[in-house]
RNA sequence: UGUCCGAUGGUGUAACUGGUAACACAACUGACUCUGGAUCAGUAGAGUCCAGGUUCGAGCCCUGGUCGGACAACCA
């Protein structure tokens, strides 16, 4: 039986279902998804294409996938590319929907030719600056171009020759005559074509004139019969030239929504910011860890299962949002959580000598690969007597609520034994500890009778001897300030970057680890998750920081 | 100053479409634990931007404000 959670529609889910109702496109659902190729795909877009592709699967529909190329200068196929790598990897199939506005830049053109014919569009030979000034203010109208009414035949001339190839870039523009009075600023005569001696990354060198954004986009979703044209808010005060546009040329209408963008918190989501990010080497690349699109999050050790949570999870409105990047941790714990393996690594070593093991013997340890999961089973780590352990593991003077190891107190060693310290070494000159003496309790291994013995902390470690070294990279977030976009005197959103934002380790990692590949996901226990690289090759093992372990101890230690 | 949009705990989203504010994250307690993880139980926190109005009843409707956002590329 189909089990009705009840989950309440979000705004758009409401309007489609008010559409199905009253069939206003005869019951279909047909959404799209229309990125510019001028840039990587950011947590944003994850947002829109779930949104996009979710809608449609739960209403029965489709989804396009539509390249909006209509600015050769700014747009390349390395963006194409990654953008479509970026959705199939979150789990988006456009099947045989995939389309680029250049598909339809014949049809736009004839469009353009209807505009004009009807007297609804004119050639403007005034330059940038001249159509700038002559807009008017936010209260002020615009003043009327002086080539505003020439006749329909030499606008169709004159445009002709702008397709021919006639003209200088620049030298004339095709806008649509509307009202330069209007008090919505997107209705002064827009620009619908401009010159641009550029070949496309798609048609070449056939067009040298190209459509503005503004003329394509609507009568793209109109060819394609999309039902609900769903974008972001910007483009809210768009929508009545996009309906002008539409009716006047006489076309199918689609319906246009708009919600909210996404805002996370300790980062910025601007393409241009992260451009200026990647071109001033403030970060290693579009996929460098810290970055907030889809192909750093994946290199982080997001999953596509954690995004489309997230996705899901911060819902649509309209009203202007930040949400917390916790909120975006907790996805992937939770996903992880669930999915990694557990593997000992040490980050900070301090060596262990157990006095009373034998020197030259090993034993193989059984530890679970996931205690949330017992079909993951188990594995052998390897014991002997000098080990690792964690440098913060060990106080010499421990405070009430620490349950670590200090002098004379007893810890369990996690799948191995118990164990008590007897004494440490101190380096005289710098006060550091270099060495811990133990004892272990031999009728304490991990399984027997007497293991079950109360025993306060647990703590990870490495047999100093099978240990790998590992290159861990630890990832923290971009910017120290919540919001870095916030103006503040003096400074952008670059003065915010936060300076620890990746440190570079060597640790130490169990010798289980050594079949891993790249993109391998696992939980360092007691630590966090991490991934291995795409750097990571053969014995130079690179990990990365996905997230820490959500840890009280840190609190309570603040607290103190 | 113009047009459009928005306003609900710290954050985000709900509220059977007018019936007495809920869920998640975050925070805090405690239990449990061979990860100070996970899990479980619980606590605190908004009276819904303000002022009027309609109504037996308003977060939802109306009016007027306030505050915030978007829009003045031959960018998308």
């Amino acid at each position: 039986m189909e089990e009705k959670t009840a989950k309440s529609l979000n705004f758009i889910e409401e309007i489609i279902e008010e559409d199905l109702k009253n069939q206003v496109y005869d019951g279909r659902v047909h959404t799209r998804f229309p990125p510019e190729p001028n840039g990587y795909l950011h947590i944003g877009h994850a947002k829109s294409i779930c949104l996009n592709f979710g809608i449609a699967k739960k209403y029965n529909g489709m989804t396009n996938l539509r390249f909006d190329d209509t600015n050769p200068v700014k747009e390349d196929v390395e963006y194409v590319d990654s953008i479509k790598e970026d959705i199939r990897w979150l789990g988006f199939d456009w099947e045989d929907r995939l389309f680029y506005a250049s598909d339809y830049f014949n049809e736009l053109y004839n469009y353009a030719l209807i505009l004009i014919r009807k007297g609804k569009a004119y050639v403007c030979d005034m330059t940038a600056d001249e159509i700038s000034e002559t807009r008017g203010t936010l209260s002020r109208p615009g003043k009327e171009s002086p080539y505003r009414n020439r006749p329909v035949e030499e606008n169709l001339d004159l445009f002709t020759r702008m397709r021919n190839g006639e003209f200088p870039d620049g030298s004339s523009v095709l806008r649509a005559k509307i009202d330069m009075a209007s008090p919505n600023m997107q209705m002064r005569d827009p620009v619908l074509y401009r010159i641009l001696h550029t070949s496309h990354h798609r048609t070449g060198d056939q067009w040298c004139i190209y459509p503005m954004y503004d003329f394509a986009h609507g009568q793209s979703d109109s060819i394609e019969r999309i039902t609900h044209s769903i974008c972001t808010l910007e483009f809210e005060v768009h929508r009545p030239l996009y309906d002008w546009l539409i009716r006047e040329i006489g076309i199918y209408a689609p319906r246009q929504i708009e919600f909210a963008r996404l805002n996370l918190s300790y980062t910025v989501m601007s393409k241009r910011k992260l451009l200026e990010l990647v071109q001033e080497g403030k970060v290693t690349g579009w996929d460098d860890p810290r970055m907030p699109t889809i192909c750093g999050l994946r290199r982080r050790g997001y999953t596509p299962e954690a995004i489309r949570n997230f996705a899901d999870i911060i819902g649509v409105a309209k009203r202007d949002n930040v949400i917390d990047v916790s909120l975006l941790e907790f996805c992937i714990r939770e996903d992880l959580n669930k999915r990694s393996n557990r593997v000992m690594a040490v980050i900070n070593p301090l060596k262990v000598i157990l006095d009373n093991y034998p020197e030259d013997l090993t034993e193989e340890m059984e530890a679970i690969n996931n205690p949330e999961d017992e079909s993951r089973g188990k594995r052998k780590v390897p014991f002997s007597r000098e080990l690792y352990i964690e440098k913060e593991d060990f106080m010499e003077i421990p405070s009430q609520k620490y349950f670590r190891l200090s002098p004379g107190k007893e810890v369990r060693l996690r799948s191995a034994y118990i164990i008590k310290c007897e004494s440490f070494v101190k380096d005289p000159s710098t006060g550091e500890i270099t060495e811990i003496h133990c004892t272990y309790d031999p009728k304490t291994r991990s399984g027997m009778p007497e293991s079950n013995r109360k025993v306060k902390g647990t703590l990870h470690w490495l047999s100093v001897k099978h240990a790998i070294k590992a290159e861990i990279r630890l990832y923290d977030r971009l910017f120290m300030k919540e919001n870095p976009d916030e103006a503040v005197e003096g400074k952008d959103y670059k003065d915010f970057l936060n300076p620890d934002s990746l440190k570079v380790i060597t640790g130490q990692i169990e010798p289980s680890i050594l079949r891993a590949n790249p993109g391998d996901k696992f939980q360092f226990e007691r630590i966090g998750y991490f991934c291995v690289d795409k750097d990571s090759a053969g014995n130079n093992l690179i990990f990365n920081r996905t997230v820490t372990l959500k840890d009280s101890w840190v609190k309570i230690g603040k607290n103190q």
